[in-house]
DNA sequence: TACCATACTTGACACTGTCAATTGACGTTG
DNA sequence: CAACGTCAATTGACAGTGTCAAGTATGGTA
């Protein structure tokens, strides 16, 4: 190979590598996520990633931005055949899905949420992942502030929902919580914080 | 020095390396907490930091538990000369420092939340200091609760009201906040869930 | 005075991220 | 058609990390 790549391969071989990151991830955690542990996984040579990626730093921003889109499409899909019922219910079946997101891929979940380099600021594409994460619950009490439904205005209504959410995962990611525990515990709490938001809730 | 060290000596090295580590982190971030310099720092030899402390990560282990010491200390500071007023200005009270106390030491608030080992659980000391912290607000919202002024477990309103806080000074951290909004933004959403826990909630 | 337990230091190693020089395969051009 | 030049990809090298293991030195004891 010598000619400049197209813009499709470089993105092709990017994904390529982002996946192995990621199952390396997953199967290892993150003390095995290293660039010549993955470019032995992806079989390149030690350097090649960086070809794709200026930093290591650089590499876990696209994992973390990746692992935030995947985090948005499983809500998406927790209340994709939802559309029609209460949106108490739809918002606590998206609560239950990022629950459970956070629970199945702990140090995903943790790297999503964990920035590297704290002085610089989040990239753009960082930024409106997290926004596309978040307008998924936000769009719902969006539409119930319209219809008057609401207490409180919903995004502030959504910071309460989404950082009681994040506590209770990262409690149980500490070990404060057992996981028999948990889910129980995200149910009532978001019936409490919804409880809290709404004027008057559906039904049961 | 030939002799036995004095189990006095020994805590006493142990908080000096210790101190030495906290102001590292603060001046020169978490990425130049490294053994050696710490070593040199601390004006000892490269390995010395072995003597005190079994691992880095027994080290970080360490500071973790120190830092939430402080936050604890400095919680309790904020309602030590309001112990007669109102339970709900009290947790307002607690709720500002917490958040003044992770935006003025970021670094030391994301060490104190970021478990290095996510396999191992917390030692029992980490989770003694953990609970400490936690009862700063919940021993208030039990002398609520036995007032008959919640409407929900004090346990549970505690998990929700940390959990927003924790929520609120995650999102700063990583620059989803700006630094003026924060303050009016924890203040309302504190009113938010205290009002939600609150049957009625005391003045203005 | 000789010893020796013990605090402390230094040597060494595997491993990390990453820069810089090298290699090697191809389309272009003389 | 052959020499070239471009550029993806590889390898060499280096500073820095955590940490084991061997060495050094010091001061109470026999």
């Amino acid at each position: 190979m010598n000619k400049p790549l197209t813009g499709d391969e470089i993105t092709e071989k990017r994904t390529m590598l982002l996946d192995c990151a990621m199952s390396i991830l997953e199967n290892e955690g993150a003390g095995a996520l290293t660039v010549r542990r993955l470019a032995e996984s992806a079989g390149v040579s030690r350097q090649t990633p960086y070809l794709y990626f200026k930093d290591k730093a650089a590499l876990v921003d696209a994992m973390r931005i990746a692992g935030l889109n995947r985090l948005t499409e499983t809500a998406q899909a927790a209340v994709a055949g939802a559309e029609q019922r209460d949106l108490v219910e739809q918002l606590r079946l998206i609560g239950e899905a990022y629950v459970r997101f956070g629970l199945d891929n702990p140090a995903l979940y943790k790297l999503v949420f964990t920035p590297i380099r704290p002085d610089e600021p989040p990239t753009p594409e960082h930024k409106e992942a997290i926004e596309a994460n978040q307008n998924v619950a936000e769009a719902r009490m969006k539409s119930a502030w319209q219809e008057g439904l609401l207490a409180m205005p919903p995004d502030r209504l959504n910071n309460v929902f989404w950082a009681a959410l994040h506590g209770l995962i990262s409690l149980r990611n500490e070990g404060l919580i057992a996981d028999g525990e948990i889910f129980e515990q995200i149910r009532a709490d978001m019936d409490y914080v919804l409880a809290c938001g709404f004027i008057n809730r559906g039904e049961k």
